[in-house]
DNA sequence: CCGCCTGAGTAGGTAAATCCAACTTAGCTA
DNA sequence: TAGCTAAGTTGGATTTACCTACTCAGGCGG
């Protein structure tokens, strides 16, 4: 990982990455793993679109963002849509694309993790409801839509697993 | 974030902090958000408890090894046990601790999204499965233990989310 | 047309994190 | 007592992040 580790770069038998880099978390971790980018997810996910606005609220480096934003919108997690509002100049505007949008259970497990073992003063920041109101949490789930207790998952490593 | 932000300094209010970073998934970040931090985590799943494990399983540097080891076991996520082989001296194990289980869900998130978005040839390389057998993935859940729909959850910012 | 304003970056220098290889240390064994 | 090994530590080079200032383009007012 001298280099900044793209998903094609791990995948490429050419070179030489460490066998359990290449897993599924790993690849993941190519796109959504640098410095900010949970953070400026999660400021897309709050309705933010636009560089400044991003920058503004994070106080992230324009230059980090400038890289951030390329490395999403590479990756499919976000798109650039030209943007115009009446007046101004046409500028882009960053939104999350469906498979950006399925990051929102990445993020929401990362909040429900900080809101169990470090919760902050005052409790939760955030809440997660379903339509009738009652709170909703994050965990496993059968084929028929039933929850299955974490201990009771069974992982396995695949035929495809790098040995 | 010029030093290394902490739990403790991300609620201090005597720094600075843009309010946009206190929330649950800043807070988790500090933990586990630095570089290598998951796939140490990921080999603590898979069953590594010792330094060398870690090392040679991810190739990571022993100086960064080192320190994340001692940010998770800080953070609560890892205990070190001593441990002892017949015939071998007495060393540390890191160990996942209860807390660090719950980081089960926001990595199989991860791999989910990975096995999703940025599939490798040749398939999935880690399943999860329910006790009888069937394929278990990751979502919402009502207090009922049923699945909710993702576009159907609503989030909301409480009145402790800072401004 | 011309100068000004604004959003969205780019550039340059500094600080911090990472990487890599070599070295140290503490117990055990021979 | 010397050697072996796991678990780090240390020093120096490289990469990444940070921060400030600057550029660039389009729209607007005059």
């Amino acid at each position: 990982m001298t280099e900044k580790a793209t998903v094609e770069s791990l995948l490429d038998p050419a070179t030489d990455t460490p066998p359990a880099l290449m897993c599924s978390i790993a690849r993941s971790l190519c796109v959504v793993g640098e410095r900010w980018t949970f953070l400026i997810l999660r400021e897309a996910f709050w309705g933010s679109t636009r560089f400044s606005e991003f920058r503004d609220r994070l106080g992230i480096a324009p230059d980090v963002l400038t890289d951030r934003l390329a490395t999403l919108t590479e990756a499919g997690v976000l798109t650039r849509e030209p943007y115009q509002e009446p007046g101004r100049r046409v500028r882009d505007a960053y939104r999350l694309t469906p498979a950006g949008r399925q990051l929102q259970i990445v993020l929401g497990a990362l909040q429900q993790w900080g809101d169990d073992h470090l919760p902050p003063p005052g409790g939760p920041t955030v809440t997660r409801r379903a339509p009738d109101g009652r709170p909703v949490h994050i965990g496993f789930i059968d084929p028929d839509g039933h929850e299955i207790p974490a201990d009771e998952v069974e992982f396995a490593r695949t035929a495809n697993y790098p040995s």
